[in-house]
DNA sequence: AAGTCTTTGACCATTACTGACCTTCTGCAC
DNA sequence: GTGCAGAAGGTCAGTAATGGTCAAAGACTT
């Protein structure tokens, strides 16, 4: 049943629940020999698995001691809050679907009113500047984004 | 974080906060010397990580008493991180702007490494998708975003 | 049978590092 | 002052060692 990349998976967020801080550090080549996989299958798994809306950000550098980080988000994983942004945002958002979403995020709890005015702030902030038909595209980004980092923020209280 | 390059760069950072001034003075031989490297190692490290992209200047003299000038641009604690954003990003941004922007800000101390990479996967979330001579004008409006946004969000520590 | 997920490999892009050769500066002999 | 030798740092192309991309094939579900 469980494929190599369930097992691949399995492998990082046990070494991510292993180590004190919030990300590790791999090698590609490295990880790939240990599973006798191609190396292109760890890329597999780390874009199927580890992506922005399951609570993690993955960067990378190429070249001589290349390397690739992982980094858990503060997410509650179970969360469908995430679900939603990434349902409700395609590649381009006008106004009124932003703050739709933002409004349903507050009723649904995940979101507070302080940050919803925040992220309402932001995907607002330059409306219109100077290419307009670029608008909706930069929305979605900017909207995506902040969602994103609020929703996966450690939760203070 | 294993590479002789980082280590070097490391080493310079240290140095530089270190000092009282904003500026260092070191010698590229003696500097080769003590990681036992080429020479022109020592400036590989200056031209691709002490740019003025990332709040460096490098100024130095050939010959006899030759050195090189190490000077640090307001990445002091306390200087302005929203100013250097607004500062460094205009209408548009390419990708290595982008990212060395991101390094300032880190070495600033403004921004934390989890931070950092998330500001950069939302910035290089999908490039290139439209056309590609207005990826510069969208990745600037969402790094500006997206930047004054975590930069300002109410941190928990 | 159709669709989705997994896996691979060929090819591409990026980064680190070196060494041979070039340019600039100082100091000294004259 | 001139000329020259030595002692810096600069440049650049080449090599090696990574990770990324993507189309295609394979495997598994429905």
């Amino acid at each position: 049943m469980a494929s190599l990349s369930d097992y691949i998976e399995s492998y990082l967020k046990l070494l991510l629940s292993s180590v004190p801080d919030e990300w590790v550090e791999i090698r590609r080549r490295d990880l790939a020999e240990r599973f006798r996989c191609a190396p292109s299958q760890i890329s597999y798994v780390l874009t199927t698995r580890f992506t922005i809306e399951r609570g993690y950000v993955v960067e990378s550098r190429r070249g001589g001691a290349g390397y690739i980080r992982i980094f858990r988000l503060g997410a509650a994983p179970g969360s469908d809050a995430l679900e939603v942004v990434r349902e409700a945002v395609g590649d381009a958002v006008d106004r009124k679907a932003a703050d739709d979403l933002i409004v349903r995020l507050v009723d649904m709890g995940a979101l507070s009113p302080q940050d919803a005015a925040f992220v309402r702030a932001a995907v607002h902030a330059d409306d219109g500047d100077r290419r307009p038909e670029l608008d909706g595209i930069v929305r979605a980004r900017v909207l995506k984004a902040t969602l994103l980092f609020v929703l996966t923020q450690p939760t203070t209280e």
